[in-house]
DNA sequence: GCGACAG
DNA sequence: ATCTTGTCGC
């Protein structure tokens, strides 16, 4: 029970965080938007490694779950801020081979630009499979705002050392707004725009909040099953 | 030095 | 992230 994981040093993290940020792509311009967008999450066994990553296909026109994928696994990694992607990723791209087909498009639960060295995971994931993706986080991590509007769309911008990094967004009247920012070969602005127009009746939108429901679900059912 | 800190 | 049911409120 010593070192099972933390196969990487924090200190090699950090260098394989600068050698892929060489790699990122950041369009100034909008893109064209995907019919489906791919939503990924993890969800973790309390006290130990066991991890499930699910990945969720989305049909942007009706917000209808098209395909589901599990990926059960271990994390090999542990949390540390500002390196999460190095206990995601792993299990995210294997969640992701697992679809029919690649990803035009995937949401992560979690930080793309918008992070101390403006590589969180989405940007990560985006850079080392080469696919275009973003991130929608729940809870603040770094840079300063204004409250967005009151009304669902209103948003206002994320603040670092005086760059925008991200868009702090309503998806919902009435509801604490998420968090986006841009991960790899997409916008900003499309960023925003998507993640409101992929919001249905709740707070998160579709793919990321599908995904979270599914490793849930899955993680419950390979729990109960064997071991 | 101290506190904060995506999931 | 996770431990956890019902309950108050629109």
């Amino acid at each position: 029970m010593h070192y099972r994981w933390r196969v990487l040093s924090p200190d090699d993290a950090l260098r394989r965080q600068d050698e892929l940020r060489e790699r990122l792509e950041i369009p100034s311009g909008p893109v064209p938007t995907p019919p489906e967008v791919v939503g990924l999450d993890v969800t973790y066994e309390e006290g130990s490694e066991r991890a499930v990553a699910a990945a969720v296909v989305v049909d942007v026109a009706s917000l209808v779950v098209r395909e589901v994928a599990i990926h059960r696994g271990k994390a090999d990694f542990p949390y540390v801020p500002g390196l999460l992607a190095f206990r995601e990723v792993p299990l995210l791209e294997a969640v992701i081979g697992r679809l029919s087909s690649p990803p035009a498009l995937v949401m992560c639960d979690g930080y793309g630009l918008a992070h101390p060295r403006r590589f969180g995971l989405a940007s990560h994931l985006g850079v080392q499979l080469g696919i275009p993706s973003f991130g929608v986080a729940k809870t603040a991590f770094i840079g300063s705002f204004a409250e967005p509007g009151p009304g669902r769309g209103e948003s206002s911008d994320l603040i670092d050392d005086g760059e925008v990094i991200g868009r702090v967004v309503r998806t919902q009247s009435g509801v604490k707004p998420v968090f986006v920012s841009a991960g790899h070969r997409i916008g900003l602005a499309d960023c925003a725009a998507l993640t409101v127009r992929l919001s249905g009746r709740y707070r998160i939108p579709e793919p990321t909040r599908q995904a979270d429901i599914e490793s849930r679900r899955a993680l419950r059912e390979w729990r109960s099953d064997a071991q």
